[in-house]
This record gives C-alpha cells, sequence and structure tokens, in this order.
DNA sequence: CACGCGTGGAC
DNA sequence: TGTCCAAGCGT
C-alpha cells in the first residue's frame, strides 16, 4: 500500500465536489451555517442514523437555540430532550461543553480544530467537523465513512490501517481539503462514504471517483475493510416492577455510573432465573427491602420484554404491584432516587426507550 | 488502548 | 430470526 499521488488526490477532490453539488441530501443541518447547530449535529451523528438524528435535531434547537440557552438549562431537561437519542453520555457532554464555551470563550465556538478539541465531547473527529463545515478550515476529519473511502482508493487491506484512528487516513484528508473548498469536501467525503461508498454492497458503478480508487480497479471494494471480530453479548434475566398508588406508578433515577446512567426506568431487580414463583417472592422481598414499603404483587408477569444495547441484552420481566402506602422519597449517595410519576406524565429527565417499552408492557 | 456506552433500520 | 451496524468520545 502506497498513498495516492497527487495527481490522483486532486481529481479526487475535483470530483467529489462535482458530484456532491447535485448529489448532497436536503439534510435540515445543512440548511445553516449556525456553528452552534452545527455542533449539536455532530454530536447526535456520533454512531447514530441521520434519520434518526432528523427526530431530534429540530426540537433540540427550537428548546436550546443558542449556547447561552443550553449552558442555563438543567441536565435533567437536555437529558428529556435526548430521551430516546441514545448514548446519553453526549448528552451531559454537550452540555458541559455549553458550560465551557459560555463561561470560558464568551458564548463564541472557537474556529480551530485544536481550541474546539478542548471542549467537552469534542474529540478528533468532531473538531474537524465542526472546522470544516461551520468555519470553512482545512481541518481534516476521518470518521467511519472518510475511513472506509480512503481504505478503498488506496486499497488498504491491513485492518488497524482501516481504523479511523490511523494517521494516514488525516493526511490524506488534508491533503484533499488543500484543493478545494473545506466545507464542501469535508462534507462529500463523509456523504460518498453514507450513500455511495456503503459498507456492503457499494455502488461503485455511480461512483464519482471511481476511477481512482485501486479497490474498484482489482475488484475488492466488497472486501475493503475487512469484517470485523463482533464478541457475544452477555444477556441477563431481570425483574422489573411497575409499583403502582392510587393512579400513580414509581420510578426510579438510575446510578450516576454505568448503563442509562442517571435516567429514569421502573425499579429493576436482578434476581437470577429461577421459576416463576420463586422469582415472585424474591422480588416482593428485594422491592420491599429497597423502597421501604409492603408491597403486593400480582400473580403473573407480563410477557418478558427483551432490550438490546450495544454491548448487552436484557430480558426483563414486567411485574405490576400495589404499594400499601406511599413511600417517602429520598435521594441516595450514588444519585439514585425514587419519584411517583402521575399517571400521564412524563419524568422531568431522561427517558430512556425501554423505561417506554416497560411502561407499555405493564400498563 | 480496549472497552463501555443506546437505538432502530436494513438485509 | 439474527447480524451488522451509524458522522465517536472518554477513560
Amino acid at each position: 500500500m502506497h498513498e495516492l499521488d497527487e495527481r490522483s488526490v486532486k481529481a479526487v477532490a475535483r470530483g467529489l465536489s462535482r458530484w456532491f453539488e447535485t448529489n448532497a441530501r436536503d439534510l435540515p443541518w445543512r440548511r445553516t451555517r449556525d456553528p452552534y447547530a452545527i455542533w449539536v449535529s455532530e454530536i447526535m451523528l456520533q454512531q447514530t442514523r441521520v434519520e434518526t438524528v432528523e427526530n431530534y435535531w429540530g426540537r433540540f434547537l427550537e428548546r436550546f437555540p443558542d449556547v447561552a440557552s443550553l449552558a442555563a438549562a438543567d441536565e435533567d431537561a437536555v437529558l428529556n430532550q435526548w430521551s430516546g437519542l441514545g448514548y446519553y453520555r453526549r448528552a451531559r457532554l454537550l452540555h458541559r461543553g455549553a458550560r465551557h464555551v459560555h463561561a470560558q470563550l464568551g458564548g463564541a465556538l472557537p474556529e480551530t480544530a485544536a481550541r474546539l478539541r478542548e471542549i467537552p465531547g469534542v474529540g478528533p473527529y468532531t473538531a474537524g467537523a465542526i472546522a470544516s463545515i461551520a468555519f470553512d478550515q482545512p481541518a481534516p476529519l476521518v470518521d467511519g465513512n472518510v475511513a472506509r473511502v480512503h481504505s478503498r482508493l488506496a486499497a488498504i487491506e491491513e485492518p488497524a490501517a482501516q481504523d479511523a484512528k490511523a494517521k494516514h487516513h488525516w493526511t490524506f484528508v488534508e491533503r484533499v481539503l488543500g484543493h478545494g473548498r473545506p466545507r464542501v469536501l469535508a462534507q462529500a467525503l463523509m456523504e460518498l462514504g453514507a450513500t455511495v461508498c456503503t459498507p456492503r454492497s457499494p455502488s461503485c458503478a455511480s461512483c464519482p471517483v471511481r476511477r481512482q480508487c485501486r479497490a474498484h480497479a482489482s475488484g475488492r471494494s466488497e472486501l475493503i475493510p475487512a469484517a470485523k471480530v463482533k464478541k457475544k453479548s452477555p444477556e441477563i434475566q431481570l425483574d422489573g416492577l411497575a409499583l403502582r398508588f392510587g393512579r400513580r406508578i414509581l420510578i426510579e433515577r438510575r446510578p450516576n455510573e454505568g448503563l442509562l446512567a442517571g435516567l429514569w426506568c421502573l425499579p429493576l431487580f436482578e434476581l437470577g432465573a429461577g421459576d416463576l414463583a420463586a422469582r415472585r417472592e424474591a422480588l416482593a422481598a428485594a422491592a420491599s427491602e429497597a423502597i421501604g414499603v409492603a408491597i403486593s404483587l400480582d400473580e403473573q408477569p407480563k410477557p418478558a420484554v427483551k432490550h438490546v444495547f450495544s454491548h448487552r441484552v436484557w430480558h426483563v420481566l414486567p411485574w405490576s404491584g400495589r404499594a400499601r402506602r406511599a413511600v417517602k422519597i429520598k435521594a441516595r449517595a450514588d444519585g439514585r432516587s425514587f419519584a411517583w410519576l402521575e399517571a400521564d406524565s412524563e419524568p422531568e429527565g431522561g427517558v430512556p426507550t425501554l423505561t417506554r417499552k416497560l411502561l407499555r408492557a405493564s400498563s
């Protein structure tokens, strides 16, 4: 493997620019040049599909239209807007980032990748993305799309060298950005990866840079990048409790660390996988102890809810029960706490999809 | 540096 | 069905 020569890089840049003019998708965040709005889009787009982000970006900006409003917001309000989007740490870091920009930088995003990199939640990719897209700076950026596009163009076969962190991708992008408008070229590289140079079944016949592509020349486009070794997610059995008192239902704020950190869920218990009668008895005891109130449980749970995370699978049995009296709510040191949720109302903080599934299953 | 961290869509 | 993943970051 050796790098593309300067003539090829220039041809790639020209081909991408021309192609992007007529083939760019009309995405909402491409209609603004507000660096804050672009920043929000880049955080939302991390590991998340465009179609999903389209459902969140506009509402988020209506609720938090600028750095000042986001910086002034409660973290719970931010998590509430993020509910269902996943990878909730992004929301916390974005919030912290807004406070950083507001307090340290007078509310204006810096224009260089190095300074952007100092903002919480802004890593090497996002710094390059904001600098190039919002400020038209020749700052390189490499995401999964760009790494794949370059790996195919240069016929990079070594798996480690295909990774987005590999230095040669960044060098390549820097060279490309030198041959036109960084704002256009940066987006064009990613757009090509997202719509033409796709992981599976790339549309090489309609690729604007196929004449510069070594993988295409050797018929190896579908073999690059190499398949990753995935390891199996552990699966665990949990018991979830929909505890009601009158028209209210008890929700629990999860610990500050780990999966669904700080989000509102139904109380969950890991009691092993015994038979139903044993689990019912164990749950009644564990829940009474944890919540501090006597509980009467239904005889049977609802059908198990399966929830697949990025790296594990939960099977949750939704039990319904009634509290004999209203429990006193108090926060614990690890951030956990309980709250009574009125029927048909929403928690004020973050609500993961699992919570909605369990509420639906146990209603 | 390998891992933890959500979700829903495509095939 | 399961499998793979999508514009990464922080630790």
